[in-house]
DNA sequence: GCCGTTTTCGGCCCGACTGTTTTCAGTCG
């Protein structure tokens, strides 16, 4: 994956830019993955209804910010059943695998049938019905085992056709090749340029992201658009030669599945534009949402699919999103917090927040110049702020302790803050605020001294080294670091980068107490890779009311743009504009802080 | 196996596309 990275990875000015999936929350992804095969090999007996309930658990616990095993030590087996799906079943199966590592009844199922699960689902096109069945007729139990039977041959004596055994070939070469989900700022570029070209064709009346991509998840697996358009067979024959088009997996009247050049694939549904709303709604909220969304309609005895809302035959809604949600009886959703975590509920009881827009910010509080290991000056930033709109910037640069980068000490802040003074007397437009990044060190000190902060409009401060620290000791050192009454915020508070390093371990709870009681501001890092906090972090801040702060942590004139991307985060958390200080003017925005 | 404005039993989202068994099961989103 690392090629493929390697022009972002440029535009980053990150000098290690290997890509690997790291894993985060490991009990809760393993716990999910035996859950998931479990679903898996439930469906291969036949067993009915329970696939789908194990299904859905596996991804809730996949997707869950806290640690099952932590939830378990606070609350027992009666917290676990608390998790949306768990029931006292599955609950007492967390449980087992909590405490001795295994769960008896996936080994008995394993045993049944040891095929390597993970593995041969990957495979497009190949579901539990077809491992069973390569398992059964031909004893295959791996991928490998699969491809070398595809290779010679052997396919057809499972009753597999010719095309069968291409298609299967050919999926399994693309697997083979490094690939995996992109970071949302790495792929929405190239998003964009596709977007435009169908948006470009003449038969397209409208063109929208969906899936993922229009939620904007931290991280995006493959591009879905929806087209409207009343001829629907013309705009896929056109779309299908496009540039970016390496391979079509599936071609038909309204809809075409596609690999990019770029090794991932994309999806165009085309629909008539009568179900503009209907469709987007289908093709925007993840499975769940969806399913709870039709379910509602299906107690009122009415029907929703990608066409309208039905009663019988008689179309009830379908032009717009606004009026489908209407008339299930709930406000619009909007698309980032679609992901069936409450919304729908607050939806229909008028609740939902007013989620913090994409054009509300007013400033951008965390800027690296080329003091420290920015690549440009501070008059280049402030101008491209300027351009950019914002009222005002913080200068940020790092501080002694973080020697690789050229961190200032007192001295040079001082100076800094003189040179800034100096530059401002240039811009009419744009309020250059004096700040820094300052280093939490390991016992929670800082590594600039008090008087020197003082003179600062805002601090920031961060931890940048022994992430390894155990719990406790990484939440007593930015407690302590909270304590400080110069410092305003804490930036990137988790230190995780997305696909690359975990988080350090750390009592979210804890410091947001810590932050509501100090009047620390938590920020959302904007950049691509960090995105820190995670929204679910957000969601605990902002209903404790944290303040937040919405920052690009830009070192170059290009990273300024990175904001949508901290306000869609923000926005997935149910971040308002009055939890976020700086989508207020500067004079508010100071008084905001301690 | 889970869940509840049909609350402790009786339901469980919906449709497009593919390959083939040519009417439908399997897979996918």
């Amino acid at each position: 994956m690392a090629h493929r990275n390697a022009q972002f990875c440029l535009e980053l000015g990150q000098t290690d830019c290997v890509y690997k999936n790291k894993i985060n929350n490991m009990i809760n992804k393993e716990i999910a993955k035996i859950l998931h095969e479990m679903a898996i090999l439930l469906e291969m007996k036949e067993v009915s209804f329970k696939p789908r309930a194990y299904e859905k658990v596996a991804s809730v616990i996949e997707a869950l910010a806290e640690d099952v095993e932590e939830i378990y030590k606070h609350g027992g087996l009666k917290a676990l059943e608390d998790i949306p799906g768990v029931g006292r079943s599955i609950g007492e199966k967390i449980e087992e695998y909590i405490k001795t590592k295994h769960i008896k009844e996936y080994e008995n199922l394993k045993k049944e049938i040891p095929v390597d699960i993970e593995g041969l689902v990957a495979v497009e096109g190949i579901g539990p019905k077809t491992i069973l069945r390569l398992y059964k007729k031909l004893g295959i139990k791996t991928r490998n085992q699969l491809e070398e039977a595809a290779t010679e041959g052997r396919l057809a004596k499972g009753g597999f056709s010719k095309k069968t055994e291409e298609n299967i070939l050919k999926s399994i070469g693309f697997l083979k090749k490094e690939h995996g989900r992109y970071l949302l700022g790495e792929i929405m570029p190239v998003a964009q340029i596709i977007l435009e070209r169908i948006r470009s064709l003449p038969e397209v009346r409208s063109v929208e992201f969906a899936g993922s991509l229009r939620r904007m998840q931290e991280t995006v697996g493959d591009l879905d658009f929806i087209a409207f358009s009343d001829k629907p067979a013309e705009v896929i024959e056109k779309f299908i030669k496009f540039p970016e088009i390496q391979d079509i997996h599936s071609k038909g009247e309204h809809k075409t599945l596609v690999r990019l050049n770029i090794d991932t694939d994309a999806d165009l549904s085309v629909v008539s534009p009568e179900s503009l709303g209907s469709a987007l709604i289908a093709w925007t909220g993840d499975k769940q949402h969806n399913i709870t969304l039709r379910t509602l309609a299906e107690k009122k005895s009415w029907m929703l699919n990608d066409y309208g809302l039905w009663q019988g035959k008689t179309l009830l809604a379908s032009k717009t999103e606004e009026e489908v949600y209407k008339k299930l009886g709930m406000d619009w959703i909007p698309p980032e917090i679609r992901n069936n975590t409450g919304e729908i509920e607050a939806a229909l009881e008028g609740k939902l927040p007013h989620l913090i827009g994409y054009d509300e910010m007013k400033g951008d509080l965390q800027i690296q110049t080329n003091w420290t290991d920015g690549k440009n000056s501070i008059e280049e930033m402030a101008k491209a702020a300027s351009e950019l709109g914002h009222e005002y910037i913080l200068i940020t640069d790092h501080t002694k302790s973080l020697a690789m980068t050229g961190g200032s000490d007192e001295k040079r802040l001082v100076k800094q803050m003189d040179e800034i003074d100096k530059i401002q007397k240039k811009f009419s437009d744009i309020k250059i605020l004096k700040g820094a990044e300052v280093n939490i060190m390991p016992d929670g000190t800082l590594d600039i001294d008090d008087e020197t902060l003082a003179k600062l409009d805002v601090v920031g401060a961060a931890v940048h080294s022994r992430f390894n620290m155990s719990e406790k000791d990484m939440t007593a050192r930015i407690k302590r670091a909270m304590e400080n009454p110069n410092v305003d915020i804490i930036f990137h508070p988790t230190g995780r980068l997305i696909q690359k390093r975990e988080a350090y371990k750390v009592d979210m709870d804890e410091l947001l107490k810590t932050a509501k009681k100090t009047k620390t501001v938590m920020e959302i890092d904007a950049f691509p890779d960090r995105l820190d906090l995670k929204d679910e972090y957000i969601r605990k801040a902002v209903k404790l009311g944290v303040k937040l702060s919405i920052d690009t942590d830009a070192h170059s004139v290009a990273h300024l743009k990175f904001l949508r991307y901290g306000i869609a985060q923000a926005r997935r958390g149910w971040a308002e504009k009055k939890d976020i200080i700086n989508a207020h003017d500067w004079k508010t925005m100071l008084k905001m802080l301690k």
